[in-house]
RNA sequence: GGCAGAUUACCCGAGUGGCCAAAGGGGGCUGACUGUAAAUCAGCUGGCAACGCCUUCACUGGUUCGAAUCCAGUAUCUGCCA
């Protein structure tokens, strides 16, 4: 994507403008309620939902990421779900896109844009002002297989005398070689992509949290009722679909596991049990990702009348639009 | 009943006289995150008024300048013999 063609998505949400109607992200950890509670806002304010789970873009992948069904989604349309084979992949950059190309289209219809998912870096492109530069298979695994041969601070080192800024942020090899690929192609450094300010929207986020006891215990029954729906055979079914030959879609928490049960590595009972830690580790990390955003507006799953206060928190948001 | 062995922090597990609040791993917690993001990476993890102090290596007592490490007894567990 260029510049140009970045700037003109970005307008999707960007300044405020009379009459046009927000975007609403409802984020959190897995397992917080996220979907039903996007699914009330949708009824109550006539909206429709877009997917920013980057697991629920896979066709067939469903009991394991907790995907509504048809039935549960009430007639509310539901964006940029199953719309991926699991053998293929997708990227930031192109959810991007077709993210605000569903916030525009719902807009123009007059409904109410919901965005809907735990995937953190998604919920931003689709929200903020992010440019992503250009991407060139060659030169990426050129880097990656330098970064093996020579390791992690052979890399910085060339880094740092391109770009010294990135140098110092990044301690991680795929960053590092992402750096070093953007300034390959660019001739520009990665740093220099980066936003002069770090949150740009006035997007309502609303985020889900509440006791880490009661989400820890929450995810290990939901867990085990993956099981018992039949996450094993959803797995075994994904075969041959091409499940082993995508890059993103094996990694899902419970395919990963649940695909060493069907190579006989590991029992159902440990593969349930280490999906349970794994999305424990998960739920935290989203956690630290969506708590480092000063504008989520939380809310406790628990508290009683959750749909009205985050009712109230979409009702001020139009206010704000309609009188600017 | 007899003999042999085990007992280490939330869990597994190294340590067998001082360099031990005790390796390593798991788990947990915290944080980072711009084209694999349910991915990837980093830090912390006995307590505290914290460059020091206090309490820990089943329990009790002992040897020693000094013990998780040696000795004795007790408890629990494991294996072999009855």
């Amino acid at each position: 994507m260029s510049p140009a063609s970045a700037t003109t998505a970005g307008t999707t949400s960007g300044p405020l403008v009379s009459g046009l109607l927000p975007v609403v992200a409802v984020v959190g950890p897995t397992g917080s309620g996220k979907s039903e509670l996007a699914l009330e806002l949708a009824e109550r304010f006539d909206g429709e939902a877009i997917n920013a789970d980057s697991m629920q873009f896979y066709r067939g992948m469903d009991i394991g990421t907790a995907k509504l069904t048809l039935a549960e989604r009430r007639g509310i349309p539901h964006h940029l779900m199953d719309f991926l084979s699991v053998r293929d992949d997708t990227t930031v950059a192109d959810f991007q896109q077709l993210a605000r190309k569903a916030i525009a289209e719902i807009r123009s219809r007059g409904k109410l844009p919901i965005l809907v998912g735990g995937s953190g870096l998604y919920n931003r492109a689709a929200i903020d002002v992010l440019e992503f530069p250009g991407t060139d298979a060659a030169t990426r695994s050129a880097l990656e297989a330098e970064l093996g041969r020579e390791g992690l601070p052979a890399l910085l080192g060339r880094l740092r005398e391109v770009d010294p800024v990135s140098a110092d942020r990044i301690n991680d090899g795929k960053r590092v070689v992402r750096a070093l690929e953007v300034h390959a192609l660019t001739g520009r450094p990665f740093s220099s992509f980066m936003p002069e300010r770090e949150y740009f929207n006035p997007t309502l986020q609303i985020g889900l949290n509440g006791d880490r006891a009661e989400l820890h215990s929450r995810l290990a029954r939901r867990v085990h009722t993956m099981v018992e729906d039949g996450l094993l055979q959803e797995v075994e079914s994904l075969i041959p679909e091409g499940l082993r030959e995508g890059r993103t879609a094996v990694k899902a928490l419970g395919y990963q596991q649940f695909l060493r049960v069907i190579d006989g590595e590991a029992t159902v009972a440990q593969a349930s049990e280490d999906t349970i830690v794994a999305t424990r580790q998960f739920a935290r990390r989203q956690l630290t990702w969506f708590r480092a955003d000063p504008r989520v507006n939380w809310l406790d799953w628990s508290q009683s009348g959750l749909g009205a206060a985050a009712a109230h928190l979409v009702e001020e948001a139009i206010g704000r639009r309609a009188t600017t």
